[in-house]
DNA sequence: CATGAATGAGTCTTCATTCAT
DNA sequence: AATGAATGAAGACTCATTCAT
């Protein structure tokens, strides 16, 4: 019966690493215990390292598959618009949807990973996986945009396109800190119309 | 003579700041030990906590001194200049100026604060505060730019504020992680376009 | 069909005394794992544990029968010989092609035993038996020798007994462990010769 | 004052060394704590750790210092003996008194080295270099015993100094297991009788 | 009968903090 | 004041044994 040991298997490893991640949201990684990310799945410690091999594997796995999918998300949700100019409001829209939903737990995950960063080179590569996955998506969205004539064309698709992360990413982090007097309507509309105003063709 | 009693202890709690700030840096707050702050700073471990209550309170002093000057800095560095418009250029190159001076520390040191603050409120509060100063300062030039008439009249002072300073903590995580196409130079002057593009009173 | 099953539980109960011997022969009991038996055996964990009641039981079983046997095969393979020499000779070749055979694995087996005596009685037991049925046997044949004349008179059966023994078992562990500079066939020689000049009843 | 450092260091890894003998003596390497070894030599498990890096640091350090000045001990009380008769009954003698004296601790923890050999390299070597040391320093009287012409002149002394060794070794494993039947003083007769027969130039 | 997932006590090791000198 | 040896409470990880399927 294989099918449902790999489904079980699967279902297994999803458990702890949600648990997993309540826990280093809570403590951030170094001062989580195995033991409570155990307490927390409902499964003795043991166990756990039936499905991960270690304490840092969760946190690897755990970083691929939350921080790692972000690119795809932003491709598969904002493709469908085919106007340059539509895409790039439709991916403020989605950040800022994303934090909605997700806060702040997005924004303190990517810090635990950021301080894990310090040590261990996998998740710094995985963060910048990440964010060459975003800037590129973008970049290429500006690109068709300028070469169509709706965007200026000295416009530098690929410096804006890593402004664009690195602000989304600067502003999750105070975000998820429950910042106070960050108006999230505010910011959309003040980002919009920042990049209209850069990307506007007419405009010298 | 108290004096210099005082003068010393100030001396030696300056140098155990410096060295703590170094192996922080090197490893981050979780994985450093009171060892290694006690051999880079020259003392023995004992001798440390006649000058610091424990390793929780240098990293807390360490991050009250280290964040809490960048405001201050950023307004001495930038105040001479009397016009808005280089009032705003001077921040984006002191800005600038300080990734490549510092670089990597200051973001690094960012990412260690960051990932404390997750637990310890001081330093979630230290982040806030100095967010809040470097908003303020930014936010007043912009708000004497709008009401001289030089920048355009319906600008969001306060967002734009923040959105610079997010941009700016975004940014500086991933220059201080290395990330290889980062053009600084670029950088900077696609920043200056957009913001002048936004703020510029004769465009829509 | 209890018989099958009788006959089946034997087997099985071989074939995981065959594994856990090679297992404990590669890492010794202590960091033997029951799973590593249970992979080797091609059994589940579950499974050993319907054979054995426990790892010990399995050394202690394994002990039993791997040492138990020496002093039988040692006298079926030399009884057919009828003079005392030559049943002396015999001996010291059957040892010397039992190490060439199973080397180097008697003697692993016999340092692991070695280190279990240490805690568990029944093991220390189980080698003192076999030194006793290994030196009663050699005794007997010295003895027929001096009874017979064919041996000096004053020999001391018992203590040559135990001291070739000795030197067997001594040798083995230098053999087991590739002690290089041990030259097979000059001791056999050496051994032999040492022992005709002290049992030749001619000299003094 | 380094001095008194030093020593109190020396005095301190001596004792742990005591302890672990003691503590490896009674259970074996594997199944001996770092925390019985801690209890035993009245410090605390964190104070172990300064005095050596590991477990295994200790028990290789232990096995250095015991087992590797056997071969100088038997040089140096062997030595003033200047007659090759008289040397290699003085070998006996030495060897049979550290049984005496001893007793059981050596045989126990030469059966502790030789199954930390079976997983340990270092031990391993250690084991082979004593057993070395003490073949070459036998084998040197023999061989000036052949030289002087007063042993046969075609004695193997290589050999003859390996199987020495062997026996002593064989014979301390059983001597430590308190094999009963184990008679001191005769097994010394006959060994010295037995080496005389075989060295006798004057016998075929 | 067989499986192998689950358990959880036990192991080695680290490190913030204390305190005798 | 300074030192650094000592403490001991955790923490990551292992593995013999059990038991539901």
């Amino acid at each position: 019966m294989p099918k449902v040991t790999e489904t079980h298997k699967q279902r297994r490893r999803q458990a702890i690493l949600e648990a997993a991640e309540q826990v280093f949201l809570g403590k951030g990684y170094q001062l989580a215990t195995v033991d409570d990310i155990a307490i927390r799945s409902g499964l003795s410690v043991g166990a756990l390292y039936r499905y991960f091999a270690s304490k840092s594997d969760i946190m690897l796995t755990l970083m691929e598959d939350r921080l790692g999918r972000t690119p795809n998300l932003l491709e598969r949700l904002s493709a469908h618009a085919d106007d340059p100019w539509k895409q790039i409001g439709r991916c403020v829209e989605i950040f800022v949807l994303a934090l909605q939903v997700r806060h702040p737990s997005t924004g303190r995950l990517l810090i635990v990973a950021w301080g894990e960063a310090l040590q261990d080179n996998t998740v710094r590569e995985g963060l910048l996986r990440r964010f060459a996955g975003l800037v590129n998506y973008i970049q290429g969205v500006l690109e068709r945009g300028i070469t169509s004539g709706q965007f200026r064309r000295d416009a530098d698709a690929k410096v804006l396109a890593s402004l664009l992360v690195c602000l989304a990413d600067g502003f999750t982090l105070y975000w998820s800190a429950n910042t106070p007097s960050l108006d999230l309507r505010r910011i959309r509309a003040t980002v919009i119309t920042m990049v209209r105003c850069y990307l506007n063709p007419e405009l010298p």
